[in-house]
DNA sequence: AAGAACGTTTTA
DNA sequence: TAAAACGTTCTT
């Protein structure tokens, strides 16, 4: 399906003959293979109270059967991956959702609770209940950190520990190569973000060759002008805002 | 505020 | 490892 949108931002008689270094194609490959089942858009405008909260802590079929790894081998996801992943996505709604519904705590959930519901409490114990629901905060817990400061959430100075996997928390991250600043802490480090890949200039297939950033890539190390992502042009901050909802639903924030 | 330059991250 | 390009800082 050839939906790439050529506009022509400047008369661009140059674009017959980019160079070979540029690409012809809108994104990169990778982008091009990316396998979000939903726009940016989507997430940005979906209400998530539609989002069942139970399907989202018990993956569906289809989404067990998705290989966690597609093809070949690649680096382990740092967290911006996560969020930015279809997954990543359902874990911030699912974020959200649990945090107005008081299910997501950091401390294991009392089976005090839990028990003495009744006989059918033991079949909802099998499909979700804190018996079954703390492994998954405990495989959940790598998104933790990055998702309170992104929902608005302080960390306590930075000194938050993880009481599921204790030391593996933060220093584990940095152990692996994850760069506090790259996991969002601000400053030269910060993550980058990726292109939509939908929005007009996005879907581009050639650079003008006229621009300042065309004619001084070397330098400038921009993209094209006329191919520069619509999200990225926005200042990075937007999704706090949407997770920011948080506890009203209503953020004043901006 | 806009653009240029540079550092850095990400990908092939 | 090089190329592409995002993010930040500097300059105008």
């Amino acid at each position: 399906m050839s939906t790439a949108v050529d506009i022509a931002g400047p008369s661009s008689p140059d674009q017959a003959h980019s160079s070979a270094k540029i690409p012809n194609e809108p994104l990169r490959p990778s982008l091009k293979r990316s396998s979000h089942p939903y726009s940016l858009s989507h997430y940005i405008s979906t209400p998530s109270p539609a989002v069942d909260v139970k399907g989202l802590i018990q993956p569906s079929p289809a989404q067990e059967q998705r290989p966690a790894q597609p093809s070949k081998p690649r680096r382990a996801p740092s967290w911006p991956d996560m969020w930015e992943s279809p997954s990543g996505l359902h874990l911030a709604h699912a974020a959200e959702l649990l945090m107005r519904a008081g299910l997501l705590a950091l401390t294991p959930a009392t089976t005090e609770q839990a028990s003495g519901s009744g006989p059918e409490e033991d079949e909802e114990d099998s499909s979700g209940c804190s018996t079954d629901f703390q492994p998954f905060l405990g495989a959940w817990f790598p998104f933790s950190p990055a998702l309170f400061p992104l929902a608005g959430f302080q960390m306590g100075g930075g000194h938050w520990r993880s009481t599921a996997v204790g030391a593996e928390g933060i220093e584990g991250l940095v152990a692996e190569g994850y760069s506090p600043s790259s996991l969002g802490g601000g400053g030269a480090g910060r993550r980058k973000r990726k292109r939509c890949g939908e929005c007009v200039p996005c879907r581009r297939q050639t650079n003008c060759e006229q621009c300042s950033s065309c004619r001084n890539r070397k330098r400038g190390h921009q993209i094209c002008k006329y191919r520069k992502c619509e999200e990225l042009k926005r200042k990075p901050g937007g999704l706090r805002v949407v997770l920011g909802l948080g506890t009203n639903g209503v953020s004043g924030t901006n």
